[in-house]
Order: C-alpha cells, then sequence, then structure tokens
DNA sequence: GCCATGGCTAGTA
DNA sequence: GCCATGGCTAGTA
C-alpha cells in the first residue's frame, strides 16, 4: 500500500456518520487534485480486514457511482439511508449531506 | 481497453 | 451526452 492510498482510506474515514463526500474531494484532500478515478479504484482495493464507510463516498453530483438497480446501488443506498441520508432516485443532496466546514478544514489539515 | 469520475455543451420544453 | 484523464490489466507477440 503506497502512501497516497494510505491517505485516501484515512481521508473516508474521517467523513462523519450522516455526511458524503465525492471521490474527488477525497483525492484533493488525499494531496492529489484531479485523480478521482483513482480513487475509485483503491475502493475496490480495500485490504481484508480493513472497514471503510465506502458507501459515504458519491460522484460530484451526488449520484451513486453503481449503475443504477445493481447490487451496489442497492447496497449504497441501503446503508446510506440507514444512517439518516436522504436517497432520491439514486442521488444526495450534496448541500444538507456535504461536509461541513469545520470537518473539512480538519480534513484538509490531515496532510 | 476499461472504469465505483468530472466538467461542459447542445438541445428540448 | 460526449470527451478528457489517469492508472491498471488482459491479451498478444
Amino acid at each position: 500500500m503506497n502512501e497516497f492510498q494510505e491517505r485516501v482510506y484515512a481521508v473516508i474515514l474521517a467523513i462523519p456518520p450522516g455526511r458524503v463526500a465525492s471521490y474527488g474531494a477525497i483525492a484533493a484532500r488525499a494531496g492529489l487534485p484531479g485523480r478521482a478515478r483513482l480513487v475509485g479504484r483503491l475502493m475496490g482495493e480495500v485490504p481484508d480486514g480493513m472497514t471503510l464507510p465506502w458507501f459515504r463516498v458519491l460522484r460530484a453530483s451526488g449520484q451513486i457511482a453503481f449503475p443504477a438497480g445493481s447490487r451496489g446501488f442497492r447496497e449504497q443506498s441501503r446503508l446510506l439511508k440507514a444512517e439518516g441520508v436522504e436517497v432520491r432516485n439514486g442521488r444526495v443532496p450534496l448541500s444538507r449531506f456535504g461536509l461541513d466546514a469545520d470537518i473539512d478544514r480538519a480534513i484538509w489539515g490531515m496532510f
């Protein structure tokens, strides 16, 4: 696991329950702006035994990245709703559930 | 090539 | 929708 990978996981771990962040935002906060797709790939490479709140990560539009109706799509929807996040038509209103300023500042300061 | 992305535009209502 | 991007992987030679 390289340093960027560890940073990405650390940033995702810092997203509090009931909040979400985009792939691009995570990449930027982990120190590599513009690497949103890399974050998506790393999500599929989480080491065994590591628990990650992967379902709090969405597209920049607030949409769930999995194809609508897929297993991953339903699971992500379910987990988000379970912690009070509103999901309608596979989309979360970022204005209400995105990171608040204090948390975001703390995450930027992590590295 | 492929993709768990993102940004910007054309075309409809 | 479409195209640009970045990084990894399958498949050929």
